[in-house]
DNA sequence: ATGATATTAGCACGACCGGTCGGAAGCTAA
DNA sequence: TTAGCTTCCGACCGGTCGTGCTAATATCAT
């Protein structure tokens, strides 16, 4: 590992780091520069453009992501406790992998959801592979009969995401202290489970 | 209605329509200025500060959405019905008070949830207002017999909010065709009644 | 050790940012 | 008519932005 790959590296943590709490447009350089004992130009280097760092960071969190959140679920057991395991370490993998504030991708799709750009390529096909990995988790859940038969993968997927975004606005910015408990007792209603006390639920 | 209130209900028109495309960062004074035909300062002289703008279109998309998406709901009848309609309204509300972009209240949740200061203070307490006008409508539904007894109105606006993040995520940020649907499937789901097609649900 | 080559830093440019100021219009009331 | 006030403009401030160019430095094969 050569001087300038370990250079991009560090400079890859804190610009995560960053676009946690500031987003991707809150990726300036010379902020970003000073975080890592540079000079605007000499980070400036690594890159070549604005958007490509950007880029490289989305793609640098998508890694950590991958290691701390999907990696983990290999060592588990197979079907539902493994989906869960997944839903809870996506929770909080932001604090879990030592980052500060927020999940970056949520930013990312207010930031880039209008304007066009590799950033927000990118980004789709980030979510639309993570929602494949999810589909097959869920398939494999009803397959292992731990979820009803004819489930809809897909649909599950889409409420499964609706939770993790939930989730983000009452913990991350309402800072609503039942927030966890809230997403947790809607995940049991969505496997099916009962939650520990009586939540959500219409009429049969 | 004097003429300064007249350029400055102009002028915020124009703010929210911004702040749906770019946010609420995006709320610059040039280019607000340019498209509203005067200059950076004329316009300045009706808010003060950059912030006291954003606490002023913030304000006023919390009147267009009280009027689109709440208002109506009073014509409608009481319970389930009125619920859904709201509900309704709130998916496509921007599109339908003839707004470009998304909703721009989600845009201001990834902006400020680090933050803080008067915009994101108000935002607050316009989500929390709205959250206890949801509430008291699924407890309205809940006594008119439509949603099963013992809801817990909380938890139900928590996983109808859910709902309607995931919407803005799939429809907004994925462009997928199929959003739409998948978000109406999840809310029949979430009100007890079957959806039309088989979807998401788990093991009874 | 030396020369070739990555890699990094210094520096400057043009554009845009939010914000300030003095003054020129236009409206209102005496 | 005239005095006062609201409204708006144009010029300008200090900063920061992304982006290049150039020189210095570190790395590595020979």
């Amino acid at each position: 590992m050569g001087k300038g790959a370990r250079t991009r590296a560090t400079i890859l943590t804190a610009a995560v780091e960053t676009a946690c709490l500031g987003g991707f447009d809150g990726l300036n350089l010379k902020p970003l520069a000073d975080r890592v004992g540079m000079t605007k130009s000499g980070l400036y280097a690594h890159f070549g453009s604005k958007e490509a760092l950007q880029v490289a960071t989305l793609e640098h969190a998508a890694e950590l992501f991958q290691a701390r959140v999907v990696a983990p679920a290999k060592t588990e057991p197979a079907g539902l406790p493994r989906l869960e395991g997944v839903f809870e370490r996506w929770l909080d993998w932001p604090a879990n992998a030592g980052l500060p504030g927020n999940c970056p991708f949520f930013a990312g799709v207010v930031e880039f959801d209008d304007c066009d750009g590799a950033v927000r390529e990118r980004l789709v096909r980030l979510f639309r592979d993570f929602r494949q990995v999810v589909e097959q988790l869920v398939a494999s859940a009803v397959r292992h009969g731990h979820l009803r038969p004819g489930t809809d993968p897909g649909q599950f997927a889409h409420e499964l995401l609706a939770l993790r975004y939930a989730h983000h606005w009452a913990q991350g910015f309402m800072r609503d202290p039942a927030a966890l408990a809230r997403t947790q007792a809607a995940f049991a209603r969505l496997a099916g489970r009962a939650p520990r006390e009586l939540a959500a639920g219409g009429v049969r």
